[in-house]
DNA sequence: GCTTTACCTAAGGTTAGGTTGAGGTTTTAG
DNA sequence: CTAAAACCTCAACCTAACCTTAGGTAAAGC
């Protein structure tokens, strides 16, 4: 009895997703050319969602507040488990994942606000030897020493 | 005699700054179609640069790095002043300026990290009250109590 | 049963920040 | 003086992350 309840779970069309989700029909269907999301389809070719999608289309939008590229979400989410519903386990995993990225550029753009800070800040923009003013080297190897400044950069390695 | 070797300062071509500056000429032509550096034509209408347009350059670059826009750069750019080559401290300011726009999205992505951080960590991703799990109210309202999230969401007001 | 609303696909548009290519001119090196 | 290297403009193309529009089908309300 309780079995038969939980059995048929209800489907969600793509409208209801999109409103309680709060993104675009639009947005539901290009996540989905992008494998972020899967619908199957009822007799009249219409998408159905399972409702765990809308945590799907969550954790998408949280992650994208990071910062993370569609891409890389979509190859994190490809990560889990197809044959079950993730569990909070799995979601928990891959909020780790994410922060420890976030923590990442975090600390990348402090580097990068110390370096215009030490640079423009301590006189020396004037000079030759200046990463700001001879932007070959604007990775600092004066100034403050030694800054380290290359993570976020696969964008440019990629296209080069 | 020292006046006449100040005066005719030498006007560096777009192949000597775009290797200067280490950006490609198609991304100097750009820029001066953005406002972003300036250019004087010699008689055979080849663009020829002040020196200081290298150092425009590097804030330009510093600045995208910060993760600013080019049109942020250019509004912030285009308060220096035109009569004179920028000081030392009108470059300074600008600093300050950016620099504060970075703590403001260091503070952001730190607010964001905590939140993904505090809800799927409490064990309120299930629940019906979860900003993670109700993407509606994504910008916290429970969880951690009242955690603003609104700053970097002038690209989608502008949209809407 | 009919009308309105929701949905479908495919293609083309948008913004940012450029890059690439075509067709032609100017500079520079030998 | 000539040939190569550098430069010019304009238009087309590129990726990301969608949105819009067109032309047509399905479902829902009364």
């Amino acid at each position: 009895m309780t079995i038969t309840a939980t059995r048929d779970e209800p489907r969600l069309s793509v409208g209801q997703v999109a409103k309680r989700a709060d993104v675009a029909v639009s947005a539901l269907h290009f996540y989905e050319t992008k494998g972020l999301i899967r619908s199957w389809r009822n007799a009249g070719n219409q998408r159905r969602y399972k409702k765990d999608v809308l945590r799907r289309i969550a954790v998408i939008k949280a992650a994208q507040k990071m910062g993370i590229s569609l891409l890389e979400i979509q190859e994190t989410l490809s990560k889990l488990p197809e044959s079950r519903t993730p569990t909070k386990e799995d979601w928990a995993s891959m909020s780790r994942f994410w922060q420890a990225k976030l923590d990442e550029k975090i600390a990348y753009m402090t580097r990068v606000r110390d370096m215009v800070d030490g640079c423009i800040g301590c006189g020396c923009l004037s000079m030759k030897s200046c990463p700001i003013y001879n932007p070959d080297d604007i990775v600092a190897k004066e100034c403050n020493g030694a800054v380290i400044l290359d993570q976020p950069e696969r964008a440019r390695a990629a296209k080069n």
